[in-house]
RNA sequence: GCGGGCGUGGCGGAAUGGCAGACGCGUCGGACUUAGGAUCCGAUGGGUUCGCGCCCGUGUGGGUUCAACUCCCACCGCCCGCACCA
């Protein structure tokens, strides 16, 4: 026998050559169909984590799979370089640069994924925070900014003072706390930059649909992102002032059930009402009180709901009543008009609002077979039913009495029909120095001014004091700020903030089609015959952001007439996390295993492998350390049989040829079928831990054909078993595959042979075992020849001694056979 | 509260209407061996039986079906996301 598996020596052997053979390098088109394979690329924190092993594994095994489908395909990776941990480093440390600290980490990571095996175009690496790159995010931002798509105005921003610059309302999660460092955010009020993300709200919710290839639950989750809602305006005037309180509601039928109406303690009406009347003190008092509340308890669903009354009441238009104005804490800003009427009886919120402050409740609407009455209710109805105390409109169902309000409202003049999002624009402004530089000159006599296309890329310099203030660093840099202004020549300064990240990561995948075109973002005919990626895979934690912001921007490039797709990946496979006892794995829980480690003591394949295998992609994986030596042991197994096998099976054709019989045609056989349930479980499902138990099963079936006489068997059955069994095992474990391919004779990689095609013949049983069931219950086993039907099916089953005894006495009702499979037979 | 998902041996997981537990881990037994935590072979859901068998078993309760982990209804538990959205 040969040595023993030196996986060290194999894997730096073959990633050396498939390096200086440019194995990987993908030209930019083929005649062959292209396949664009994406993992989500990663922020350069300078260590690989599991989860990245993972995500890359996942993407290596789609990437060759589908090379050795005969497609020409595109899998690059790069760099999410620019962010806050570089530039935290620096300040930490105090003596390495942002610059520096982010490329020495990428070159770490760059080398871990290297001994990772993973088939990239290394050619095609991209770092966001390359002037060559960002160049064309600037650029991008002048292509939003011509639009009227990229802006600036004055608002209430979400900061966070961690990390010392404000945050996009996708990077506030769980009610109130940044997305990155769980600090709670603060409100303040600053002029930022956004782009108009709004005025994509309706295509980006209908444009879900046709992403069949998505998982429903990211869909679901962006749906509910955008939250569209329909309904209508209704404006209502203030008793006694020139005022108007326009309301959003999706309940225009309910309009007669208002008994109050709510502001916002934020609505700019409410300091107009109050001046000068005897609550004033009191609703001032209110309004500071909540509006100095955190974000976290104020967006609290367990706080009390409290209100002031203004002393100030409006008029319905309906019904001529005048009811009070009420200043309330659960009323938002943000959302619709940030004033709501208050219908206690069919709004929940709005019925403990009024049971509490003792406001009259109202029923307008009746649900069937049931009556209500204010008195007794004890929660408000917000069902179906029918229309009372409500002047002409009586009688009408709830969606009827929708439409007439609505249209009633239109034609006097009283509001109209109005559609909700509860997306916001996003708000791009970072007051931070490691990012993208926003391409704006602000210049005392031409104003807000764009960087000429020809000015760019608007470099980040490199010394910058980086003491995070509030400002950006680059604000206390007079050589950047301090510039001309392109228009007028005068004296200008610069814009210092810097751009999102997600900025950067939204349009990277367009950049790899052409990462070192210095002229253009990309090369039209390439992201023409690249776009859109086939399969992208990531972690669900971008369901929002990076995802909703990328489609954005796809769908401004296509009305851009820059690109030709409307949606930037046809399909996505979101993997899970990869746990160690049930946790994720984490620093201060000390559960982490490294990755380093797994390849230093294993090597990779065995580490791919392991983690192909503990689960299927989409779901969560509990990482086993015997589950890995278990893979290596796997592993050691192919080796062994392998070179084992290698002397006997030398001379060979490939194939078998002749009428095969007896074990040789049943190796045969187990042959075709494993290469059958292979190739569907990785094209089909993406099932790669069935996949590999396939393998095994394959593994396990060479060894039994071992046990037989060497005369007996067929050294092409073995030949043929062998090259399948490595051909199937090299998307997953693409080193030893490549070392022991090598090992039998061939000359060529196995990285580019072609799938192996299984043989429909091949499979074909001559016998088969079919089941006996009496009453759904098995009883019996028959080896009958394959094929026969039914009928036959039946007289042999019946014919079978241990089946008549069972039968005996019993009135046979029913016989149901399964060609194949079973026949059950009914008795009583 | 709303939305999505999950619930199967000691463990990770297979099986999407047709033999529940593939494959792997663990455990037990055997072989080889000076020895083996290496390797090879075998057993391994629970109960009962000398054994052939038989009974029970996929969170719980009901239903559809010749046949249900799988489909339907109700409930319980866990995980994830959103959460006063008017």
């Amino acid at each position: 026998m040969r040595e023993r598996y030196n996986f060290k020596e194999i894997e730096a052997k073959w990633q050396a050559r498939w390096e200086k053979e440019k194995l990987y390098k993908t030209p930019d088109f083929s005649r062959k169909p292209k396949f664009y394979c994406l993992e989500m690329f990663p922020y350069p924190s300078g260590k690989l984590h599991m989860g990245h092993v993972r995500n890359y594994s996942i993407g290596d095994v789609v990437a060759r799979f589908k090379t050795m489908r005969g497609f020409h395909v595109l899998h690059p990776m790069g760099w999410d370089a620019f962010g806050l941990p570089a530039e935290n480093a620096a300040i930490k440390h105090g003596n390495v640069h942002p610059a520096d600290w982010t490329m020495d980490n990428i070159r770490a990571m760059r080398a871990q994924l290297k001994q990772l095996g993973i088939s990239y175009d290394w050619d095609r690496e991209v770092a966001t925070c390359h002037p060559g790159y960002y160049k064309w995010t600037q650029w991008l931002f002048l292509q939003l900014y011509h639009r009227g798509l990229a802006y600036k105005k004055k608002a209430p921003v979400n900061w966070c003072p961690s990390c010392a610059t404000v945050l996009a309302n996708e990077q506030v999660v769980g009610g109130g706390v940044c997305e990155r460092c769980k600090t709670p955010v603060e409100r303040r009020e600053l002029e930022q930059w956004f782009f108009r993300i709004t005025a994509y709200a309706e295509r980006l919710l209908k444009d879900l649909e046709l992403l069949e290839g998505w998982p429903e639950k990211v869909k679901v989750m962006q749906e509910n992102w955008i939250g569209k809602s329909e309904g209508a305006e209704l404006r209502f005037k203030v008793a006694g002032m020139e005022e108007e309180i326009v309301v959003f509601t999706t309940r225009p039928d309910t309009v007669y059930g208002v008994t109050y109406m709510v502001l916002a303690p934020e609505h700019p009406l409410v300091e107009k009402l109050v001046a000068g009347k005897p609550q004033e003190e009191e609703v001032r008092e209110f309004v500071r009180r909540v509006r100095n509340m955190r974000e976290i308890d104020r967006a609290s669903t367990t706080l009390e709901k409290e209100g002031v009354f203004t002393g100030v009441f409006c008029v319905n238009p309906f019904t001529g009543e005048q009811v009070p104005i009420l200043v309330a804490n659960y009323v938002l800003m943000e959302y619709g008009t940030g004033a709501v009427m208050g219908v206690p009886a069919h709004d929940q919120r709005d019925f403990e609002f009024a049971r509490k402050y003792n406001l009259p409740i109202r029923v307008v609407i009746q649900p069937p077979g049931e009556e209500l009455d204010p008195e007794t209710m004890t929660c408000a109805y917000e069902g179906d039913g029918v229309m009372v105390n409500s002047g002409p409109f009586n009688g009408l169902t709830k969606e009827e009495g929708i439409k007439a309000v609505v249209k009633y409202a239109e034609e006097k003049g009283l509001g109209r029909s109005a559609v909700n999002y509860r997306l916001r624009d996003w708000l791009i402004s970072r007051q931070r120095y490691w990012g993208a530089p926003i391409p704006i000159i602000y210049c005392k006599a031409c104003g807000t001014v764009p960087v000429p296309e020809e000015d760019l890329p608007v470099l980040l310099p490199r010394e910058v004091e980086f003491k995070p203030t509030g400002q950006s660093p680059l604000a206390s840099c007079p050589e950047f700020v301090n510039t001309r202004c392109p228009r007028c020549g005068g004296p200008a300064r610069r814009e210092t903030d810097t751009m999102d990240t997600f900025v950067c990561s939204s349009w990277y995948y367009y950049r790899y089609t052409s990462p070192r075109d210095e002229n253009q973002p990309w090369d039209r005919a390439k992201v023409d015959y690249w776009l859109p990626v086939d399969q992208y895979i990531g972690g669900v934690e971008h369901a929002i952001l990076h995802l909703l912001y990328s489609r954005f921007f796809t769908k401004v490039l296509y009305d851009l007439g820059l690109v030709s797709v409307q949606e930037p990946f046809t399909n996505l496979l979101t993997q899970g996390m990869v746990l160690k006892d049930g946790a994720k794995m984490s620093k201060s829980k000390g559960n982490i295993v490294s990755p380093e480690d797994i390849v230093e003591r294993y090597g990779a394949d065995t580490a791919r492998l392991f983690i192909l295998f503990a689960a299927p992609p989409e779901k969560d994986l509990e990482w086993s350390d015997q589950g890995v030596e278990g893979c290596y042991r796997f592993l050691n197994r192919v080796w062994r049989l392998v070179t084992a096998v290698a002397p006997e099976i030398a001379g060979a054709p490939s194939r078998p040829s002749g009428r095969l019989v007896g074990v040789n045609r049943e190796m045969h056989r187990l042959t075709h079928q494993a290469v059958k349930k292979v190739t569907e479980d990785i094209e089909k499902r993406f099932n790669f831990n069935t996949a590999i138990s396939a393998i095994m099963e394959l593994v396990n079936a060479l060894y039994q054909y071992r046990e037989v006489p060497e005369t007996d068997r067929d050294p092409a059955v073995m030949r043929e078993a062998v090259e399948h069994l490595l051909l199937l095992l090299a998307p997953f474990a693409p080193h030893i595959a490549e070392e022991l391919w090598e090992a039998i004779g061939h000359r060529e990689s196995i990285h580019r042979q072609p799938w192996p095609a299984y043989d429909q013949e091949a499979l074909v049983e001559d016998e088969i075992t079919i089941v006996v069931q009496v009453n759904g219950r098995v009883r019996e086993r028959v080896l009958v020849p394959a094929g026969i039907s039914t009928e036959e099916m039946k007289e042999v089953v019946l014919a079978q001694p241990r089946v008549r005894q069972l039968l005996e006495g019993k009135e046979v009702l029913k016989i149901i056979p399964v060609p194949g499979k079973l026949v059950n037979i009914v008795v009583r």
